[in-house]
DNA sequence: AATATTATTTAGCTTTGCCTAAAAATTTTA
DNA sequence: TAAAATTTTTAGGCAAAGCTAAATAATATT
């Protein structure tokens, strides 16, 4: 139906309306897709022509109901993928993203309605990141960060923001992964940076990586202020 | 490494080397690739300029060893795929050619291999056409065809060499599929159709279906001459 | 408000892979 | 073996998707 071209830049587009407050601007789209702004241009006309953004010169993009259900589809089919390929296949959760990458792209209704079948139909990919449904409909999860916390919570992994392969291997490290519990022991008031227990191991993040980490309320400590 | 339409090319090559006893022309090519002769002649440039393919101007061409390797590396993936798709995701042996075309373009040496390993190492896909290893070596086996046989064989059905949805269907219908029991009964003189039992129940079968039905013999008849 | 800076778009070029029509080579037939 | 038929290649175009450089619009600065 669509180039794998033109999936990516749906998927792209939706991404930053998701992470920013403001429109897409071309330059960020060049930056998301490692492309140059002219290339970005010429896509957004085209998309503009098939129905999929609304695009109005020099005022960015945004997605239209069909671009955006069909962007919901593409990441519907990576994220079923990669959870087929941690599951099944004995990949790491920081190798599976160039594969769900491409798989995201085979075009096959009964494929994904199948594998969705086939892997119990989940709600999480291996990052923690919602999959959608087969109408486009994501589940239902709160995002929040582990930096919002204070010393004292005891906190559940829900989820990452950087899915990098280093910020993954370094989490890895660490020992964290879904689900993990961490219990925050200090919080560095200069450079917000946090002591936090894992395991019995008792580790540092750096603000950096306290906000790409996503938590639930696992027990609340009661003070009311930082210490 | 090679696009879509240069791996597209390198398997109709091998394709049409295993199937005919001379060469591979422009135009058998253009027939099995539903395109013109024309664009034929150019991508045959291309693939001979990447060393893929032998090819002479006027007369032909043929897969190196390397471009052989690469085709076998995609037939693999291929029927590695197919049986994915029947085995585990409950499609039908005639629905998943069209998927697996699309999936045997997927790059990445860890997915084939693992995929491989999740399934049993098949040696045989759906079709009961041959699965090559990682080496790119086939399984032996043998093709005989049904029309090869006479009355009172009784033979096990292990390939079919028309893949086509209608072929398949057809078989479906009177339960005829891998590792399923023939026994001849008659052969009809004119048009050498043949009367096979099936499980309790007699069916006719032309010319055409038995020369598309690959077998073993599980008993053969003591008659040295057809009746 | 005018100018400088930055972002975006346009123009023109490239590669891949396909097409049609014309030219050239090969093969068949007489 | 020469003419006819067929096959293959070449020439010239087109669309998708990228690029660089130049032009233009929007935003920020003085
Ligand atoms: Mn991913
Ligand atoms: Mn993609
Ligand atoms: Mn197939
Ligand atoms: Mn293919």
């Amino acid at each position: 139906m669509y180039s794998q071209s033109e999936e990516n830049y749906l998927k792209a587009i939706y991404h930053l309306e998701e992470s920013s407050e403001k429109g897409v601007s071309t330059s960020k789209l060049s930056e998301e897709l490692q492309t140059k702004a002219a290339s970005v241009t010429e896509m957004l006309k085209r998309l503009a022509e098939k129905k999929l953004v609304n695009y109005q010169k020099y005022y960015g993009v945004s997605l239209t109901p069909k671009g955006k259900s069909w962007a919901l589809a593409i990441i519907r089919k990576h994220r079923l993928w990669e959870y087929f390929l941690v599951e099944c296949l004995n990949f790491n959760w920081d190798e599976v993203h160039e594969v769900a990458e491409q798989l995201e792209h085979i075009q096959s209704k009964k494929l994904v309605e199948e594998l969705d079948c086939f892997l119990g139909r989940p709600s999480f990919d291996p990052h923690g990141d919602p999959i959608p449904n087969a109408a486009g409909v994501l589940p239902e999860f709160k995002k929040r960060r582990l930096s919002e916390f204070k010393v004292g919570d005891t906190l559940i992994c829900k989820g990452f923001s950087d899915a990098s392969s280093s910020f993954l291997q370094f989490l890895d490290q660490h020992k964290i992964g879904l689900d993990t519990l961490l219990s925050i022991k200090s919080i560095q008031e200069f450079d917000e940076s946090m002591l936090v227990k894992v395991r019995n191991n008792e580790i540092m993040l750096s603000k950096t990586a306290t906000q790409n980490i996503f938590v639930e309320i696992y027990k609340e400590s009661k003070l009311k202020e930082k210490v």
